[in-house]
DNA sequence: GTCTCGCATGGGA
DNA sequence: ATCCCATGCGAGA
């Protein structure tokens, strides 16, 4: 590409009378910025000038400047802060200086902060966990699940330390392990993978900006480009330059599609923890997060039901060359007539227009697409005129079909390999084996949301990237065990659309918004006992109950070492120290406050002095309750199998 | 009769 | 109301 282009996104000129250097990608190298964009960087304005009417903007803690979080060009003027909330870099250095340490907290939850301008590999996690005398394991284990479970509370880059330092557990596993707390971490396993090469240029940052942060948990190590305009560096045009271009005088830019589509990926890991009681079936399950279209060039935006929920492995696998850059374009859930014996393959319109080249004859073109093993198939892409509209195909996919022993109900996704342009394609298998249940789950999946945005297909299977299968290509004992249905159930597994089980974004949407509140009341079941089980050397408390509602309360630690809870009285609204583990019920008043005789009725006065009481406050705001997380944790799995259950019921 | 091809239909988003 | 797309269906080979 001899073009230079520059790397705002809103930016995007191939002409100015200097180039200069912003922010460093992670690939190495700096984006490439005109002289105006590149000015604005340099004087700290960037996103001030570009990004002011992005989401994502938070004030620093501290001085209230605002902050652009989440974006690649404000990356070095802000840091997160130990417990929650952002400070520009500044004030977070000074703060720093009397930040609560590490060691000062039971359970090891220590500081997380880490300048976000801090190179991933200049600060590995190992050395800030061996320079306390915390628990390795459990620092590294809690980060882990506080990470799944908040992860706007690290940066990206923290985020990528910890998987990639802490035992090189992957996003994945962690959403995986999550999802899997309700039995007790029993499949919280150590992936083979190391950190890849896959990059994602750092200018994606900035456009996908909180969606980014919230994205990140499914792209860790190997994060992709995603939401890439057409035409920057990273990206090779479509072989023939059909694509590019095409529509991009009537359609939205891939940068306001991002925007468009970030409500859809509010809190990935919420989403994860919602297939719980799915992916607590299999251990070779995996949540996945649907990821806006890299490049929606298409007339109309792509259905979240095509974008691809393809997984870092899957991209490994797909790649081969970690060098590549593996854009996932689009996935679809193969109809009845689609793995049927027509060998048509129906193709999202949008999809079809947006990433396969630009055909104007019904008859099309001749397209090549390489599977997961290597070999390459020609498909017919063409389309047949549908009231005044266009129905795109790929014909002849029958002995791709059923090479890959795809059927209705499994999932077909479609990359591109950067630089070449080549299209890749890949399966997910669904995961049910009998016939009832698949038309259960093909209902459920084949509803577009309902797979989509919550996460509630158990794809756990996956034909081609199975953890333990690294090797590249298809485990053939693995696909032995799939055992190819009959033409004439093959064509019948999925049921009439009329009895999908539906759960619309918006009831998606409600229930995270509902578990997001919830758990900030969840406490483990006061009468039962945690039965403690060892998993990787680390202790757990798993317990046989799903959570009881409490009421909420501040930890905080005042004094090194010394934790402390406090809860505030129903009746008189003071505020009562409470032992760290104390457990108290949704309502609570003084007089139940049976640790501090002296202060068991309302008419005592606060043990705290107002000033006291204002700090409390403030800094329990952004704080994580350590002692109760884990307990939240522990009972998510059975609290959203439960909430699941009842939303299941009512929409069914 | 069977299969393929191309278009039409209609439910659902 | 419009568009998408799963699938039905008829014509022709």
């Amino acid at each position: 590409m001899g073009t230079k282009i520059c790397m705002n996104a809103s930016c995007q000129t191939t002409t100015t009378h200097e180039w200069k250097r912003g922010w460093p990608l992670r690939s190495g190298g700096h984006a490439l910025l005109c002289f105006n964009c590149g000015s604005a960087y340099e004087d700290s304005l960037f996103c001030d000038t570009f990004h002011s009417e992005e989401p994502g903007w938070r004030e620093c803690n501290i001085c209230t400047k605002r902050l652009h979080c989440g974006c690649i060009a404000s990356k070095f003027l802000l840091e997160l802060l130990d417990y929650g909330g952002v400070g520009c870099s500044s004030c977070a250095r000074s703060s720093r200086l009397h930040s609560i340490q590490c060691d000062e907290i039971p359970n090891g939850f220590g500081s997380l902060t880490r300048n976000n301008a801090g190179d991933m590999e200049s600060i590995p996690v190992e050395s800030t966990v061996a320079a306390n005398d915390n628990d390795e394991g459990g620092l590294a284990q809690l980060c882990r699940l506080i990470e799944a479970s908040e992860p706007s509370l690290l940066h990206p880059s923290e985020r990528a330390n910890t998987n990639g330092c802490l035992g090189q557990f992957r996003q994945e596993e962690i959403r995986h392990a999550i999802g899997d707390i309700g039995t007790g971490f029993s499949n919280m396993t150590l992936p083979s993978i190391g950190s890849s090469k896959f990059t994602k240029p750092d200018n994606m940052s900035s456009l996908l900006d909180m969606g980014d942060m919230h994205s990140s948990l499914s792209e860790p190590s190997l994060s992709m480009a995603l939401g890439a305009p057409s035409g920057t560096t990273n990206f090779a045009p479509f072989p023939g330059g059909a694509v590019e271009g095409r529509e991009q005088s009537k359609t939205p830019s891939s940068f306001q599609q991002g925007q468009r589509s970030r409500p859809i990926l509010p809190k990935p890991s919420k989403l994860g923890l919602l297939a719980s009681s799915e992916n607590n079936k299999g251990s070779a399950s995996e949540l996945r997060i649907a990821r806006p279209p890299a490049e929606g060039r298409g007339k109309n935006q792509l259905l979240p039901r095509y974008w691809p929920r393809i997984t870092d492995q899957e991209l490994q696998q797909l790649s081969g060359d970690l060098n590549s850059n593996i854009v996932p374009l689009f996935e679809k859930i193969l109809s009845a007539s689609d793995a049927g014996r027509i060998g048509r393959l129906v193709l999202p319109k949008a999809c079809a227009e947006a990433y396969f080249p630009s055909i104007s004859q019904s008859e099309g073109i001749p397209l090549k697409i390489q599977d997961i093993k290597g070999r390459e198939w020609t498909f017919q892409f063409r389309f047949w005129p549908n009231n005044n509209s266009r129905m795109y195909v790929l014909e002849g996919v029958t002995p791709c079909i059923q090479s890959m022993q795809l059927k209705a109900g499994d999932t077909i996704t479609f990359s591109r390999i950067d630089p070449g342009g080549k299209l890749v394609m890949g399966f997910r298998k669904s995961t049910n084996n009998n016939e009832d249940a698949q038309d259960a789950q093909a209902s459920g999946l084949l509803d577009g949301t309902a797979s989509g945005e919550t996460s509630l297909s158990a794809d756990g299977y996956i034909g081609w990237n199975n953890s333990e299968n690294h090797g590249g290509g298809i485990n053939g004992d693995l696909l032995q065990q799939i055992t190819a249905p009959t033409e004439k159930k093959r064509t019948r597994n999925i049921g009439p659309k009329s009895k999908r089980l539906l759960m619309h974004s918006e009831d998606a949407m409600e229930l995270r918004l509902t578990w997001e509140e919830a758990q900030d009341l969840l406490r483990p079941p006061p009468s039962v006992n945690p039965t403690v089980v060892t998993i990787e050397d680390h202790e757990f408390e798993e317990y046989d109950e799903p959570p009881v509602f409490g009421k909420r309360t501040i930890f905080t630690s005042r004094s090194p070492g010394r934790q402390e809870q406090w809860a505030q009285c129903d009746d008189c609204s003071k505020w009562r120290k409470l032992p760290v583990d104390a457990l108290l019920p949704p309502k609570w008043t003084c007089s139940e406050n049976a640790w501090d005789s002296s202060r068991c009725i309302c008419s005592v006065s606060e043990e705290m002095t107002p000033k006291d009481l204002d700090n409390l406050l403030r800094v329990s705001k952004g704080m994580i309750d350590p002692f109760c997380f884990l307990h939240k944790l522990l009972h998510i799995g059975e609290f959203l199998s439960v909430t699941l259950d009842l939303v299941c019921n009512t929409s069914g």
